[in-house]
DNA sequence: TCCTAAGGTTACGAATTGGTACCTACTGGC
DNA sequence: GCCAGTAGGTACCAATTCGTAACCTTAGGA
């Protein structure tokens, strides 16, 4: 989280409160995270220039950096071939799968609440016209 | 997002990918955020002061920042009594409730996965003493 | 008269963050 | 010879972020 982000994710943050989904939530929160594992859970294994070009607007320096958090966190794995140019190949682990679950709920109540949220404007534009 | 979290919530970031999850994770990915939501949730309704004193080490300005954010999100409500001295109670909306399944899930991931890395850790430091 | 308490707001300053530009090494195409 | 593409690494620079300290209100207590 991050957390931004904006903390160092390592540091466990002194443990107030103990909250066990902390790290896990600090590791997703990073900037563009989400993108990333979107992308990968939808069109698969991927190498870098896919990635890049897919998400696109992300730097070079920030993929690199988030790639290698998760591959650290054990949510991806980084295959890399030392031909000429280098094929490096990223793909989900069964980790990372294991929040497909997870990830879906929450875009599932993302969506949903996006959606009411349309249906209140709606319906107060609707009001506002009947008033006039 | 926090996050992360670095950005700001309500630039949408020119929609690349569309992915749906990203506004809620944003959300969540705050600092602290989760702690304060975690203790609403298992402390119940509370004043800031005494939720200051639970998330500890949280400085005033960002605790007040984080309320004001998830209030505009419509995670919890904010009701101030003008007394003197003033007394605000924070305490979770509908919507703020609706995050309970979902992160109560995100737990389970986040404390399997220690689990599972503390056993990983456990077996090593057997075998290096079987190896003595 | 000064201090405390509540729940903030504001100004300032230091640290982190993320983008841009430039570097690697190697091959293929013009 | 020069440029493009592959997968990055590194240095620098600007912007953002978050903590600290000070200030606000008003009433009551020492």
């Amino acid at each position: 989280m991050n957390t931004a982000v904006s903390r160092n994710e390592a540091e466990p943050r002194k443990e107030s409160v103990s909250c066990p989904m902390d790290f896990i939530l600090r590791m997703l929160m990073g900037p563009w995270t989400t993108y990333i594992l979107y992308n990968l859970k939808t069109h698969g294994p991927q190498r870098f220039g896919e990635l890049k070009r897919r998400v696109s607007g992300i730097s070079a320096k920030m993929l690199t950096e988030r790639l290698r958090t998760l591959e650290g966190a054990g949510l991806l794995r980084r295959d890399y071939e030392a031909t000429i140019p280098p094929k490096v190949t990223y793909s989900l682990t069964k980790r990372g799968h294991e929040l497909d679950d997870v990830l879906g709920r929450l875009a599932e109540v993302g969506m949903r609440w996006e959606a009411e949220d349309a249906a209140q404007r709606a319906l107060r534009a609707m009001e506002l016209k009947a008033a006039e």
